[in-house]
RNA sequence: UCGGGGAUCGUCUAACGGCAGGACAGGGGACUUUGGAUCCUCUAAUCGUGGUUCGAAUCCACGUCCCCGAGCCA
């Protein structure tokens, strides 16, 4: 924590869990679960729920489920269950030995079913998929009773349990709870337990050919699981009044559902559909493509489970609906890798710069500081040589007002190096400047000078014999605009994909960061934190620029 | 139109009838061997109209606007 506001944080979550504790409710037990369906990869709103869940569980002392919503076998896959659990774990959430699967209960669902209809709480409904849904009515109109609604309990348990033995075709027969079609809250209108789908499912394989919808299999988990609290998004909030429903139907155990906004970030898209589609067609390389929101795509670009908890911590629960300003994720990632990170210099967009009194052949190895926010991580060793690459753009031949870098004539310090003056510049036929010639001042090696002379600017460098060449990829926004919804009437989203969010380029690093591994972060000194690339080869490291530097004078540029 | 939610600086979020606070973003400055980091500082908000009250973001009334809901998705 580095100030006070994140330390006595608490949501409006938090305090109906207080005060369920104080009125004892659930005897002061805390216990939450993260409940994914494993139709698709995590992104970050998904860690927001599972620091929210985790953190809470964590921090009342209680415990955390890792659960998964798998009860529609013709969307979900072993593959994402992988990742997920891959990805939850990740993040730093701790689920012990609570692993567990709405499948694991879909015999007891079962059985609790027939306890319904035994009840005369439920029946088998031989409506069609379209005929159920012109009996339900409209948002305004009441609905109409099925004329299956009043079947006896034996023909319902009859029936029900042909379902179960696969009598029945795909479609054919639903199995719904008895409640009220005239009902205003939708979800009450006799809604469907079970469908038929003859589908193999990841886990249960072909144990099962009818499968429980979510709002008869959530809550019963739940209550299986001995959850207290089970917090979900705001679009269940008319959920749960069923989600009561079944329980109180049931006479068993009922955790407290507590729904808040989902996280929405600008410049990205969030949703598992438009993912989908930009990774299915093209847009992006990929579910893991560090451009995207996606916890796979975030662990990629550089960004830690540290930085995200610290986000989730900053941007607080509620219930209204809210869009997060990406520039305050991109802040907290800058906050964490500033603390880890370790310095070094690369050169993006080299130019040459040749010491021309610096003896040939001659190399120093001077000391650099790993990373001065964190003294234990040392220093490092780098070369000196007569041939130097510079940033072009810390050159310029008719320096801007405020522009403290090079310039013919002007002095500045080499970072850990000397003082360099420049005394001529080199051009192509076009007029293009290729090559500095510079002066170095012998007396001002490591960086200061005898005579307390100062210079304006530091500028990196890397020794052109000692420079590994490798790879960066320069990520941008992927829309240009903050609404990805904005869009002239007739628009796509797509159109506002930002053509320049991957900039490839060739660099020159210093040479200690040779066999570097995948996922390893460094700061290339003044410009942006880096991340090296699964894609790497021994021969050449693959870098991702996960965040940039805050970069002054880039705004002071953009005011004239 | 029916039901369920929501509206506080540009953005996110506090306040539980008693000084509208914090963070990010933006402006200004200090410091600096990273124009980084850090520090200081400024700008900037209660959806509207009434009412209750010594006192209202908060309570009441009436409006307005936004989100969610008519899957055998979750």
């Amino acid at each position: 924590m580095t100030n006070g506001e994140t330390t006595s944080r608490t949501d409006f979550i938090r305090e109906i869990i207080d005060e369920d504790i104080r009125t004892g409710r659930f005897g002061g037990r805390v216990h939450t679960r993260f409940p994914p369906e494993p139709n698709g990869y995590l992104h970050i709103g998904h860690a927001k729920s599972v620091m929210l869940n985790y953190g809470i569980a964590k921090d009342y002392g209680g415990k955390f489920n890792l659960r998964f919503d798998d009860t529609n076998p013709t969307k979900e896959e072993q593959e994402y269950i992988d990742a997920i659990i891959e990805d939850v774990r990740w993040l730093g959430a701790d689920w012990e030995d609570r692993l567990f699967y709405a499948s694991d209960y879909f015999e007891q669902l079962y059985q609790w079913a027939e306890d319904l209809i035994r009840k005369g709480l439920a029946y088998v409904c031989d409506l069609s998929a379209d005929e159920v849904r012109e009996y339900r009515g409209t948002l305004t109109e009441p609905g109409r009773n099925s004329p299956y609604r009043d079947r006896s309990v034996e023909e319902n348990l009859d029936l029900f349990r042909r379902m179960r033995a696969g009598e029945f075709p795909d479609g054919s027969r639903t199995l719904r709870a008895k409640i009220d079609m005239a009902s205003p809250n939708l979800n009450l209108r006799d809604p469907v337990m079970y469908r038929i789908l003859h589908a193999e499912h990841p886990r249960t394989g072909n144990a099962w050919c009818i499968y429980p919808t979510y709002d008869w299999a959530h809550g019963q988990s739940d209550s299986i699981e001995g959850i207290t609290h089970s917090i979900c998004t705001l679009e269940f909030e008319d959920h749960r009044p069923l989600y009561e429903w079944f329980l109180q139907a049931l006479g068993i155990y009922a955790p407290r559902q507590i729904e808040f906004a989902r996280l929405n970030l600008t410049y990205t898209v969030m949703s598992k559909r438009r993912l989908l589609r930009l990774v299915n067609e093209g847009h992006v390389r990929g579910w893991d493509d560090p451009r995207l929101p996606t916890l796979r795509g975030l662990r990629r670009r550089g960004v830690t489970p540290e930085a995200l908890k610290d986000f989730t911590e900053r941007i607080g629960v509620a219930k209204n609906n809210s869009t997060v300003d990406i520039a305050l994720l991109e802040y907290c990632i800058r906050q964490d890798l500033n603390r880890r990170a370790l310095r070094v210099m690369g050169v993006l967009d080299p130019l040459k710069v040749t010491l021309v009194n610096y003896p040939e052949g001659q190399v120093e190895w001077l000391e650099a500081i790993n990373n001065p926010e964190d003294p234990s991580a040392g220093t490092r060793l780098v070369p000196f040589t007569r041939e130097l690459w510079i940033e072009r753009e810390d050159f310029r031949e008719v320096p801007p007002p405020k522009y403290y870098r090079l310039s013919p004539g002007r002095e500045v310090r080499l970072r850990y190096g000397y003082f360099i003056k420049c005394v001529d510049v080199v051009k192509d036929a076009d007029g293009n400047v290729v090559e500095l010639l510079c002066t170095y001042d012998p007396e001002t090696r490591g960086g200061s000078a005898p005579d307390g002379r100062k210079v304006k600017s530091t500028i990196h460098w890397v020794s052109v014999p000692h420079a590994l060449t490798a790879e960066a990829r320069l990520y941008d926004r992927l829309f240009l605009k903050e609404d990805p919804d904005d869009v002239p009437e007739g628009g796509s989203w797509l159109d506002n994909l930002n053509p320049n969010s991957l900039e490839v380029r060739t660099c020159y690093v210093e040479p200690s960061v040779a066999g570097a591994a995948p996922g390893s972060l460094y700061q290339f000194e003044r410009l942006a934190y880096f991340c090296v690339d699964p894609d790497s080869t021994p021969e050449r490291l693959v870098f991702n620029r996960t965040v940039a530097l805050k970069d002054e004078w880039a705004k002071i540029q953009g005011k004239t």
